[in-house]
DNA sequence: GACCGAGCTTACAGCGCTGTAAAATTAGTG
DNA sequence: CACTAATTTTACAGCGCTGTAAGCTCGGTC
């Protein structure tokens, strides 16, 4: 089966090239037998375009390409889904690359535009600082997700993450906790995500008027279950006592919920846990986890109209976007669930 | 800034284009001198090869398609991300085609190559049939994953689900379970993987001389876990008991011990449960889940291997490749456990 | 010192499509 | 029916790169 070219539809329906190509793109300025007949050679044929070459010849590829540290971490299969399904009505394609949080993998990410790859770029950055991104982004559309500080020349998009832990804190407040543990404090992690999150954590604490411990603050030394799970153990073992529980995300607070198990601690009777990013593995945790959830959906939107305004033409400055998020309420920090020490 | 091209580069270091096209690539037969000269240019100009046009030259894309049904299930992002680092590894970047199990994008999947999208494809179908895969797959190269009845002109790699069903009967048998349920058919499901390991279910009691009860067949309305939780807690409302557990899958798994839970059935003391895919879903369960863990790393190497083999020009007929797989055991069925009522 | 062959380098024709501008056709007008 | 305006169709030059085949160098040989 040789490969079927324009031309050779163009010689069979015994029109031009760029008739048949119009036919293929319904331009409107074509006569009803004119779309008759080359229509009839395509069938015939069986052509299909190439799409290596119209690239070439148009200079736009129809890809972008999404960029996440880990594809089977739940929060990034889930938003990854979201974009994909959102591109693919906007008429593109998505590229996912695997940065595995690795700095020169993130840089390479910022060259796949130069190189003709992908119009475009969604770009979860991990390791990247905020100067080396507006170093290498030059004019490559560029719409960050996550916390980090980002520069002025890229779009950004990301959920208020101090109100949302603020949000986090005061629910366990209300349901009477009066030690609230904040889990997820990795060194070396340079996103800031962490960052706001303690934050409103600590700015939630205060606006209950409650104490600040920084013995209430745990380290978790990577980013797994495991070793979230070893760090509560840890902390229960050195007899740091809390009720309240706000993990940095869910994998994290699936591991706590396990040290927790293990320890013989009940949940939500005496540590009422909240997670974060609501995604399937806490949804289906035991008990299920309260999670703070950021409208992935409307992130996912908000980042493509972003980034095609962008590929658009658009040159102006960086755009901060803030989505929505809300705090899904399951058992492990239920709303009117009985307390130890009600006061 | 300007895009740099080839032929610039040529100019400034007063070569020929392909001499430059030589240096980029490495071409063994270029004198030290050229190739500094031109390395200089093309560092001075900050030149990067254009892809595109590349890729239209040698006709060859350097990317291959990964089509699965849903990108956020858990299986399906674990297995990606084991594809992709392969993948890169061989340098090939993969697109990530989610067919949400739509009947008209699986058909698509295949026209991907015809359209010069990439060189190849690894698909995981649901819905379509082999005799449509056949007739669409004409000279594609195409490595089938999952277990469809599959045509001969494509290879296919999987794990024995037959034999990895028996296992995990033999495992719960050994531990003195006698009314062994198998959770997940689907109706409509046209896979076959369900159908495989059914039949290894089946296998296994015979094995153990035990009954087939067709009551034990636990059927779900759809591929969720709550559709799942439903189908428990509906056959434990009408009276069904069993005190082991296969399932067809970690989220169907996952469902099941949240309905166990609801109901106050013992996980694994009253009901020990068995799932599929060794998914992070259920490492994290509660109780973590004994799994069925089919080789992911194998697997995706080896369903590489024989699509670059394609690629490279093989046109054999289709091959078929099980790799291997393991029963992880953890709590929800562990060795030795207590039973209540050991015979 | 003319000749040979191996090793380097070059010129140029595609790869298949689209944008542009010009050519051909049709419709509209007085 | 000639003439202009509007619409449809065409020819062809790229898009940026690579493969091919031919051309050039240069050290070695008799």
């Amino acid at each position: 089966m040789k490969k079927v070219r324009l031309a050779d539809v163009a010689e069979v329906a015994g029109v031009s090239m760029k008739t048949v190509s119009n036919v293929v793109h319904d331009y409107p300025h074509v006569t009803p037998e004119m779309r008759r007949k080359v229509q009839q050679a395509i069938d015939e044929l069986g052509y299909k375009p190439n799409l290596t070459a119209r690239r070439l010849a148009t200079g736009k590829t129809g890809m972008i390409a999404l960029a996440i540290p880990e594809i089977d971490h739940p929060y990034f299969s889930e938003l990854s889904r979201y974009i994909a399904e959102e591109a693919s009505r906007l008429g593109y394609r998505v590229i996912v690359e695997q940065t595995l949080s690795n700095p020169a993998a993130e840089r390479a990410v910022l060259n796949d535009r130069e190189t003709g790859l992908v119009d475009g770029v969604i770009f979860h950055p991990v390791r990247m600082q905020s100067m080396e991104v507006a170093r290498l982004q030059r004019d490559v559309p560029v719409v960050l997700l996550g916390e980090s500080t980002m520069p002025l020349t890229a779009d950004h998009v990301m959920i208020d993450n101090v109100v949302a832990a603020q949000e986090g804190v005061r629910h366990l407040v209300g349901e009477g906790r009066r030690r609230i543990a904040f889990l997820g404090v990795v060194s070396g992690d340079t996103t800031g995500s962490t960052d706001q999150r303690l934050l409103g954590y600590q700015q939630g604490l205060v606006d209950a008027k409650m104490p600040l411990d920084p013995g209430l603050v745990l380290s978790v030394s990577d980013f797994t279950p495991e070793e979230s799970a070893r760090a509560v153990g840890d902390a229960l073992a050195s007899g740091i006592a809390f009720d309240g529980l706000i993990c940095r995300d869910d994998r994290f607070a699936t591991g706590a919920l396990s040290a927790l198990r293990q320890a013989g601690v009940q949940v939500p009777r005496d540590v009422a846990v909240v997670g974060w990013d609501d995604t399937e593995l806490g949804r289906w945790a035991s008990p299920p986890l309260t999670s703070i959830a950021p409208d992935k959906r409307e992130l996912a939107a908000t980042a493509l109209e972003l980034l095609l305004e962008r590929i658009g033409g658009y040159h102006g400055v960086g755009r901060h976007r803030i989505v929505s998020h809300a705090l899904t309420i399951r058992e492990s920090a239920p709303l009117g669930a009985p307390v130890l020490q009600p006061n």
